[in-house]
DNA sequence: GTAACCAGTTACCGAAATGTAAGTAGTTAC
DNA sequence: GTAACTACTTACATTTCGGTAACTGGTTAC
């Protein structure tokens, strides 16, 4: 260690694998990165605009949810339509989506210059 | 969309993608966080200081050593010992690595307040 | 009654990620 | 020569992830 006590070590261990363990997998980010920027989707539009399937998708939300990260809402629209939109508690999560969409720009950038 | 054009949507969308792409799985920013803020390590430390056992460790130094985040250097002692370090490159990684953190402290605590 | 739309769910499958345990290879100390 | 240290690699098993296709259930329009 150099300039960092083993137990700030350990908080930061346990901070990035806390952090992973919410957002994980190809879709989580992406779907609350839609959300965040560009507000309330249905389930259609969801799929639809992110590419993801029925069954995939359905999961990722309900993770979603059960984190506290987006809500769902049934609209007595006929035929039903659901809306998902992200919580306040998901803004939280802004700085690291858009960090890492700044980097993926920028990253694509530098590879296709080479 | 809201705000958005679909360009600006799927420009978006590669973004993440790109940077998920790039630091998948639950190591790769572990291993980067603590390269980035610790300085260089050697192999051995690096799998204690992680958790990480030695053949996973392995793989994922590879991978990111080819995507230029970290160099390898082995250095004439004996016996050999191989020091691993972040590249300048991998500074850029920084923002999402520290909004991860600051992340994920702040969620554990919100978990424990409940 | 049948086709269509919405929001999913179920069953099944293959690929990828991760883990464990043991082994390799070079060098040093005793 | 045997144990111990370094840095891995190999073989194997298991778990998780993601994908396709088909199906359900409720409603509406024709």
């Amino acid at each position: 260690m150099k300039d960092k006590s083993d137990a700030t070590c350990e908080k930061v261990h346990f901070a990035i694998q806390d952090t992973l363990y919410v957002v994980n997998g190809k879709w989580k980010l992406l779907i609350l990165s839609i959300l965040v920027n560009n507000g309330m989707k249905r389930f259609g539009e969801l799929s639809r605009e992110s590419g993801i399937s029925p069954r995939i998708l359905s999961k990722e939300l309900h993770e979603l949810e059960l984190n506290k990260l987006i809500t769902r809402t049934v609209c007595n629209t006929k035929p039903v339509t659901v809306e998902y939109s992200s919580t306040a508690y998901a803004e939280t999560l802004k700085e690291v989506i858009d960090a890492m969409i700044r980097w993926g720009q920028n990253h694509r950038k530098k590879i296709i210059e080479q």
